[in-house]
DNA sequence: AATTTAATGTTAGCAGTGTAAACATGATAG
DNA sequence: CTATCATGTTTACACTGCTAACATTAAATT
């Protein structure tokens, strides 16, 4: 009873991949099982997706403009270093809950962005949003605004990154000098930790 | 003329894999190929790597074994916040120079590292010795020190990420404001850049 | 020293993968 | 109404991780 053009399988493909690559992971998402799932042929998503890479190319465009999202601030009110806290906690919620995603999103998997337009938009928008976040902040000039902007995202990237490290790294340490149980320290009072890191880089 | 038993077979492999993992990313490594190198049948590596993840987690541990080594101090000297900042910037040179090996060590596909006793080891041994020289600059209370070493290391961690991938997102902004350029001016004065990080971190 | 045992190697084969080529279908533009 | 082109299917290839059954040799035990 139904149709043999499938009328909507670049997108189901999109969503599916998407769903799957966040709840196992990256690299056990396969072509064949992704078509399998929307019930079309094995080949049929190289008819949207050149190769592999470019379905994770998708994947991880939808992923920086949920970023970009969570990373929002309204442009309209005057902006704090509270702000940048929040936009912080924000980003480093996204990298924990988002895991599998981040990693498609930051990871090697994609290779050079350049090669999707859609990837690279929606990830330079991502850095553009978060720019214009501290121009409003301070009344750096613009080169400093980059700067310090770099030097925050640097940080809540790797604060995702060792966080969720550290949770797999085992703890024979003693009580309160181990890794997981300081990361733990810093995970569960974030925004006290990000206030005091940001403190050094703004004055404000 | 060669004999049946290989002989050295497990530390060649492995010594094959570091080798194929840095030069082509981890991704890239077969066991299959891995064996044709070594001049041994297809299924020779599985009677010294239960699966492929195990051999993973060799090359992970020789690279936190290496990575120990590049960020070492000697521990006779008194240590001073220059000190610091010539570990991260050895910390960073380390994964940017060692960036697919890199990946092995601080992505995902080693899953658990509990499972992997030796790397493991090596894996808390580089955080402790980390923590060792912290320890010796500030006279902080353990688990202080424990916090600023997780903060500096997520620091260092977050560069190396956002360095690398920076280069690959393209930068069609003006000059000076991308977050190319801006990378790049970090890069090119990492020691600066982490001299004025660490303070806010720590005053010595 | 002879024999058993365990470690290490090989061969054959399964199920799964990415992807290309040739063909089928049907929506759309002329 | 027909030609074209986007989108789907079938078939096939080379590759992968991994298992099972068997072969060889080094090491341990008698």
């Amino acid at each position: 009873m139904k149709s043999y053009h499938h009328g909507n399988l670049k997108q189901e493909l999109i969503d599916c991949a998407c769903r799957l690559c966040e709840r196992d992971g990256y690299t056990k998402l396969s072509i064949r099982s992704l078509a399998k799932e929307s019930g079309v042929s094995q080949t049929a998503p190289y008819r949207h997706f050149e190769t592999k890479e470019t379905l994770y190319a998708s994947v991880a465009t939808e992923g920086f403009k949920k970023l970009s999202i969570a990373c929002h601030i309204d442009a309209d009110k005057k902006i704090t270093k509270k702000h940048l806290v929040e936009i912080g906690c924000n980003y480093i919620e996204f990298g924990l809950k988002n895991a599998n995603t981040y990693d498609l999103m930051f990871g090697t998997a994609v290779g050079n962005f350049a090669e999707y337009p859609e990837l690279l938009e929606s990830a330079n928008s991502t850095y553009e949003n978060m720019r214009l976040s501290f121009s409003k902040l301070a009344s750096d000039s613009d080169e400093v605004i980059a700067f310090k902007c770099i030097t925050l995202w640097s940080m809540v990237h790797g604060l995702v990154g060792i966080l969720r490290k550290v949770q797999v790294v085992g703890d024979d340490f003693e009580e309160g000098i181990g890794p997981i149980s300081t990361a733990s320290v810093i995970a569960t009072n974030l925004e006290d930790h990000l206030d005091k890191v940001l403190t050094g880089l703004i004055q404000n």
